[in-house]
DNA sequence: GTGGTCTAGACCACC
DNA sequence: GTGGTCTAGACCACA
């Protein structure tokens, strides 16, 4: 369900975090609908269950997730007022700030880094 | 003649080991060419002089850079044959591929982040 | 400098998470002053350094402190918009309603508690 | 009949245990008076019949409340001497205490406390 | 069954 | 020196 990779140098809480947001703002998973069990995650993919853990912790402080004691944690019905979801745009806008500054430095044109964008996109076609 | 943002969350030596990767790349700085004293960026940019050294020690080890007693360090005259200075697109791989990432788990479609990347070019025109 | 009680039911990260915000929200802790270091008070206090550092963690998350790389932690110089540093009244809504709810559940009256409330206050006095 | 939260971060059974003490205390619930049954209470506010159960096994155990075997359990005839009903006043002693600290620690004065007080306590009017 | 808390200890990244 | 990440394992609280 997730990808989790602990050699990308990303914290594997993390990546957990940035995917789930994902998820949320994607409408891939509504409101209520429960999250896979810290411990289930932790088995398949043999990762401790601690570490689960800190992310669902973080997206309930984030007001994305929500906790009902001795059940899974869910999808909160109403996120919070401060923006507790952004726009599915707005999610894209660190890597693409990051890949702007790395083409401009290099001096590559705007046709260049699209044309390179396509062509990654659909090698990603599954 | 750098851009170094402490708050950026992307360590600092390695931001300004790429932003030189990417000059050298981009011809922007040529075989020969001096780059700042250590002690020059540290004052500019309010950083300590060791996060500056560090950087540039780990560029040496590329072979991008070359060190000569008592002088500044320069840039490297023949790159070491080990694909030291990769060809410009490769160096946008990483976030390409951070960027693709992202927006597929978003559901975005293709046409909708090169809108996207449009728009944060020319916003970044100057 | 602060007082954590392991055997209170209050988890110690807890704790220390309200007694920081409350040090900010008095101003006994000022924009830009650096927090003790995290081995500090774990050792001051027998307790593990990962459960200082989640607290540390939480009140980052908040906005309330600042992370600067390779030194102590800081009060935030410019807490977020979120409303991150409630007015001080604000923090002790919580106590008050569970009070409140409490003594009229028992049927006491106004003046009973108000007179317990002052009888507390100056025991407390140190 | 009672009030029972499940979001606000006190268990449930032990919001419904404090509300028994206080009705006892406060002489709402008089030797012998029945108490409404678990499936009931359980029905009434959408909780699990265990969680109710729980509060009414442990105020049995402090003596409070007694089982009859069929019957609806009730209020305990003559309270066990453990000073199993305290004093009404002595009820508040631990949210009272958690309103001082926090208050102290917030350097707030006597005056203000004692004016959120009643401002609180006229707002609970109903 | 769910999640939460804490520990002890190892290792890393950064400055 | 600073904080961050992860693990393994124990124990608790709640429904």
């Amino acid at each position: 369900m997730f990808i989790l990779n602990p050699q990308s140098g990303i914290p594997i809480y993390r990546q957990l975090q940035e995917q789930v947001r994902r998820m949320v703002a994607s409408g891939q998973l509504k409101p209520g609908t429960p999250l896979p069990s810290v411990r289930d995650l932790a088995l398949a993919h043999a990762i401790n269950p601690m570490t689960i853990s800190r992310a669902y912790s973080l997206l309930e402080a984030e007001g994305l997730l929500e906790r009902h004691r001795g059940k899974p944690m869910t999808v909160a019905s109403q996120p919070r007022g401060n923006g507790a979801t952004p726009k599915r745009l707005e999610q894209i806008e660190a890597p693409l700030d990051h890949l702007v500054l790395a083409a401009r430095q290099l001096q590559l044109t705007e046709g260049e880094v699209v044309r390179a964008l396509r062509k990654k996109w659909s090698e990603s076609d599954d």
